[in-house]
DNA sequence: TGTTAGCACTCGAAGTGGTCGAGTGCTAAC
DNA sequence: GTTAGCACTCGACCACTTCGAGTGCTAACA
């Protein structure tokens, strides 16, 4: 369910069982208050029963291999990009969510409606339940299946054409055509297209017109002709990948972490800024399942101190699109992972039923 | 060209001259640096060749008006919302920009293109300038032309139905209909429609459609009952005014007195609330010109301590949308005044154009 | 050899007190 | 009506102290 962009296990890791659940302790610890852990505390509570001195050897060591460090000499210890990444790799125990909650994400995910609105509410729901920000990437346009297509002649070589997608979306474009077709004309291509290719998705309609083009060229009648020209210029993907909603950005500033306000505006110029979030998210695209980017992982500047919790989702087995949650690194990953999971998943059941 | 709410005139004011000359310092000196202005700085360089005490004078008069008010004892004095009220409508000196300066706006809100588009980039354009937010209303859907309709049968009693506006701009909204009404009855319909009342606006049309109906109620053939019933409900008002546009929230993170986090949470969460915001806006289309709200003059709790800056927009001599920019109440208003105002009348000459 | 106790040390947070400068209100003199 | 003078207030700033949490290191212990 998880992939890692690193892989620790491939070779012994030099940490004993000890270590690792003093780090492990540690980062829950530290993900739960948000303040720095002493070896005082880690010796009271970890469950270890060791002197606050001998955890002190531990922590050097764990410091040493750049998984904690310190803020500065007698603070307590804090983990660092790489600690987290260990931590979520190797030592996280995720409960799966109880029957109950699964129902309640269901519920808020709302009843079946239009895909937008179904995007939007799974959007707001992950910010409202993680109290970060929530993200949803919308469909790419050329994954989606086509219903229906129509060509609405407009002033001059304009043709409006009009996609219908899971019978109730609706998409609109302006193309530019070689000579002006008359109203018969496009209808009949229309007609031509929405029976030979209703159900398709929009990349492979395109792909195989294309394709018949080639192979016929010689004998197409007036028809094919113009079927094919529109179809061409139409069904071109959208010029960006897709779009995104989010939500909650606001919230994000309730963590002590991010009240530098520079910081903060960074990061919100980096959301306005549609262009490299969406790089990102796309990279999410190819992913199997949950992927987790650490602080700088991600590599923009922007997101440094900020951890991203993805997931793709699908309609009919078939990746349409990103959805996941932008937090501090201090994010309670344990929950954060099943909940966009399951988030994921009954999103793409109620696209699948929409459809 | 500026509507005031209130009318300081209509009573003789109780300032003489020297106060409100004191005032008119104060006000443009505290925008000009954003620190309280003491007595010392006001006789130096206020012109008025007055020693520090006698301004202390007429300044504990002013604060007795509730004009000003010091932030504590021996700070210097700081208008009041009602300071710049009275400031905005009496004493503030608006030099109109520059042929130069409008060119430029003319030249930054681009050549024209879609109208989406153009309100897009006055809305970047006003944050731009203003380096504070800028903001820009959609046109309500029922005030703009029709040029063309069209439906489209899909499943079940249900009709897509296309509205072409303004040659180049589309709007689908799906309608249900009693029965469920062949390709060729909708064609019909459409054509009837488009022959009657292609060029008028969505409300107009829907008005006379629904004085027709009452009419010739016995007489009606079943293509007019099938458009009536159709243009009925495909040309009903959007849900809600309109939608907005706004950039550079973030410019708001520079101002001093905005730098404080929760203050800021609470006017991001205003902007997300789309609903406050739209409802503002709405007030100033009834408007004449530009239009000032200064601090909490709103009515909202969370644009406490901003000033709102607008101007309806017209296409045709109709308003259809408005304008603005919102930003600290310490703002420049003698700039932002006559450039909320050249960028509304410039989008208006812009949109006309696309038209 | 691993663990622990003890100790000196560091560092930030928070509090204290003192000075400085800007600004005020008030009063008396001009 | 205007001004000079004076006592006062208040925040900003600085130096200083104390306190507590936490550390590294070393020596003693099991």
């Amino acid at each position: 369910m998880i992939s890692s962009t690193q892989k620790p296990d491939s070779k012994p890791t030099p940490l004993n069982e000890r270590a690792q659940r003093l780090l492990k302790f540690l980062v829950e610890r530290y993900i739960r208050d948000g303040q720095p852990v002493g070896s005082r505390t880690l010796s009271k509570d970890s469950g270890l029963d060791l002197s606050p001195a001998s955890i002190r050897n531990v922590m050097a060591d764990l410091e040493e291999l750049g998984l904690i460090n310190s803020p500065h000499t007698s603070a307590g210890r804090v983990p660092t990009a790489l600690g987290y990444r260990f931590f979520v790799d190797s030592l996280l125990t995720i409960k799966p969510l109880a029957e109950q909650e699964i129902l309640s994400l269901k519920n808020q995910i709302g009843p079946v409606q239009d895909s937008r609105s179904l995007l939007a509410s799974a959007s707001s729901m992950l910010s409202e339940i993680s109290s970060m920000a929530g993200i949803v990437m919308l469909p790419r346009r050329d994954m989606v299946a086509l219903r229906q297509v129509e060509f609405l002649p407009l002033s001059g070589n304009q043709v409006l054409v009009v996609l219908i997608i899971n019978e109730h979306e609706v998409q609109n474009r302006i193309i530019q055509t070689s000579r002006r077709y008359s109203p018969a004309e496009l209808q009949q291509a229309a007609n031509y297209l929405n029976q030979s290719f209703a159900g398709r998705d929009l990349k492979s309609v395109r792909n195989r017109l294309l394709g018949e083009m080639k192979q016929t060229r010689e004998n197409m009648d007036q028809l094919m002709v113009a079927a094919i020209e529109m179809a061409d210029k139409a069904f071109l993907p959208a010029e960006q990948g897709g779009d995104y909603l989010m939500a909650g950005q606001t919230n994000l500033m309730n963590y002590a972490e991010m009240s530098n306000i520079d910081r903060l505006k960074q990061l919100f110029e980096t959301f306005n800024r549609k262009r490299d979030v969406l790089h990102l998210l796309d990279q999410c695209m190819h992913a199997e399942g949950v992927q987790i980017f650490i602080g700088d992982e991600s590599g923009y500047q922007a997101l440094d101190e900020c951890s991203l919790v993805t997931s793709p989702y699908r309609v009919d087995g078939e990746v349409v699109g990103v959805l996941g949650v932008i937090g501090p690194t201090r994010m309670a990953y344990d929950r954060m992972i099943p909940i966009v999971d399951v988030t994921a998943r009954l999103l793409g059941a109620a696209l699948n039923q929409v459809k």
